[in-house]
DNA sequence: ATTAATCCTTCCAGCCGCAGGAAGGTCAAG
DNA sequence: CTTGACCTTCCTGCGGCTGGAAGGATTAAT
């Protein structure tokens, strides 16, 4: 299969899967004319990556899950522990966004927000 | 003042301060040797710019900040209308990590994390 | 058989917002 | 006079791609 229908199969960029090869996370094989040929296993660990991604994981997490996948010994403690530290950063991404709403919010409510030039918010980068 | 210095009143690193002049965010003089040259009101727009970095507003939107804080007859509304968009983009973000973390959470439940190697999670990336 | 369209290849550059480091000039203290 | 702290410019790299150029391969239509 070449990377065009590998892409179309994967709903992923041809760009992407390139550099997914790159990066040594999935490498085809190669036909005899030099195209990249995706065996559906290739495919299958495409989307994989695509879904681990698309849940929030790096890149690197993506080939750590990868190799994880491979592990047919691995213990489910070893993913379940990689998907709690996930969780955790996703937590504290969330107070952090939360936290930054709530100044904002406060300065926006404070702001007339009409046409004359006198602005709360703007004092308030200028003089914290 | 010395770029060091100005560092050290916006606790922003000198390669930042440096970076802000190279983008012409924050362009001091300089002196005869060559060294730049903060002024007081350098040192305070740099702070304005540390100050708007950390609620979230990127680079471009510090320099559109900047320029309504230079622009004494803006409207409060411009202002206003900017912080409302930045709010929005938060929310977004935040709507999206939550899902995020429903569905990692819903995973890792599931998954009894112990040495066998049976794992929900590594399951549902390679067949959702 | 020729052409045109589509696919594939590699390579290079750019995005954001810096950080790290090399090579060298400048300045203040002892 | 030396040491060390500070400053300068320039180049590279991070993550995770994306866009584009230049050129070879394949396929479909004429």
């Amino acid at each position: 299969m070449n990377i065009g229908s590998a892409a179309r199969a994967t709903d992923l960029p041809a760009k992407t899967i390139r550099y997914y090869e790159e990066i040594g996370l999935v490498c085809p094989a190669r036909a005899e004319n030099g195209y990249r040929d995706y065996s559906g296993s290739d495919v299958h660990r495409l989307k994989f990556v695509q879904r681990a991604r698309s849940l929030g994981f790096s890149i690197e997490e993506c080939r750590l899950l990868l190799s994880l996948y491979d592990d047919e010994q691995r213990a489910s403690a070893d993913v379940k522990a990689l998907a709690l530290e996930k969780i955790g950063q996703i937590d504290r991404k969330l107070v952090e966004l939360q936290s930054l709403r709530a100044t904002l919010t406060r300065l926006a409510d404070t702001c007339q927000g009409n046409d004359r030039p006198d602005c709360p918010i703007i004092n308030d980068l200028a003089r914290a």
